[in-house]
DNA sequence: CTGGGGAAGGGGCCC
DNA sequence: AGGGCCCCTTCCCCA
């Protein structure tokens, strides 16, 4: 998977900016400066909306998906309903609502005594891990929050094939597509902010990370530590087959599709 | 070919 | 819950 697949290039790609232009002989960068080149997020229409996340198709264990899934992905229609066995985050009065119902994803059972007589307490149960809760609201937090979220990933994302444990780990990944964070001056889009601002430290020539072994100076923190490397006499990656070292990990795979090492 | 620098992606943790 | 930060990783390019 290319590295760079998911940001959006507004220039050609195969030339770097001229970076000269725009070079500042000194590390710092005042925040002022900072925040002008900070080009105020404004996510896209189609970001705010509702639509974003409406496509998150979250199957209880026991169900099968539907079919067909819907093509529009509006807010109302795309929405999954509850009576297609889907969960999906409702607000308190809708579990109220949806008390009454019978999902076809939890058992429902009701407890006889040792004398015949039914037993007045009805139970929800988790059909994963058999937790029984005395509403359905109840067992639907306990799916929600613990037990189906980590048993099977299920927010789904709209524009890939990946699946996350949580709606945060999602909203996360889903920036990863939207790239909300606009470069000012090249138009480059980035995922997350600290992204746009490691690549403004490109066009200013910020470098707040200095070796303290040498004079260099490094615009990210990662790359410091990998150039810490290179005056480390203990280098951290091995060949597990000629114990050459490497200072980097991209670098002992380098080495072993070079051939040292026997394909696996 | 190898080593290193630069730039960027993304998951996870913490506040 | 969301944003910021940390860390690891990857890829490209160049000497």
């Amino acid at each position: 998977m290319p590295r760079s697949f998911l940001v959006k290039k507004h220039f050609n790609s195969s030339k770097k900016p001229n970076y000269s232009e725009l070079d500042c002989p000194t590390a710092f960068v005042s925040q002022q400066l900072l925040k002008s080149l900070v080009m105020p997020v404004i996510p896209q229409p189609e970001v705010l909306s509702p639509v974003m996340y409406s496509p998150i198709t979250m199957w209880t264990a026991s169900d099968s998906p539907p079919s067909p899934l819907p093509t529009d992905l509006s807010p109302v229609s795309g929405y999954p309903s509850p009576k297609d066995g889907h969960e999906i985050p409702r607000s308190d009065e809708d579990e109220h609502e949806h008390e009454h119902e019978q999902p076809a994803s939890f058992t429902f059972t009701t407890t006889t005594s040792p004398s015949g007589a039914s037993d007045v307490t009805e139970k929800f149960r988790c059909a994963l891990c058999h937790k029984s809760y005395s509403t359905y609201a109840g067992l639907l937090k306990h799916k929600q929050l613990h037990c189906e979220a980590h048993a099977r990933k299920a927010f789904s994302c709209k524009y890939c094939e990946k699946e996350y444990v949580s709606l945060g780990a999602l909203k996360m990944h889903i920036r990863t597509h939207t790239l909300p964070c606009v470069c000012k001056l090249c138009g480059k889009a980035f995922s997350r902010p600290w992204l746009l601002q490691g690549h403004i430290r490109t066009h200013t020539g910020e470098k707040p990370f200095s070796c303290s072994h040498c004079s260099r100076a490094f615009a990210d923190r990662s790359n410091l530590r990998a150039h810490l490397q290179t005056h480390s006499d203990v280098k951290k990656y091995q060949c597990k087959n000629c114990s050459k070292t490497f200072s980097r990990m991209s670098l002992l795979h380098k080495h072993e599709e070079s051939g040292c090492c026997v394909a696996h």
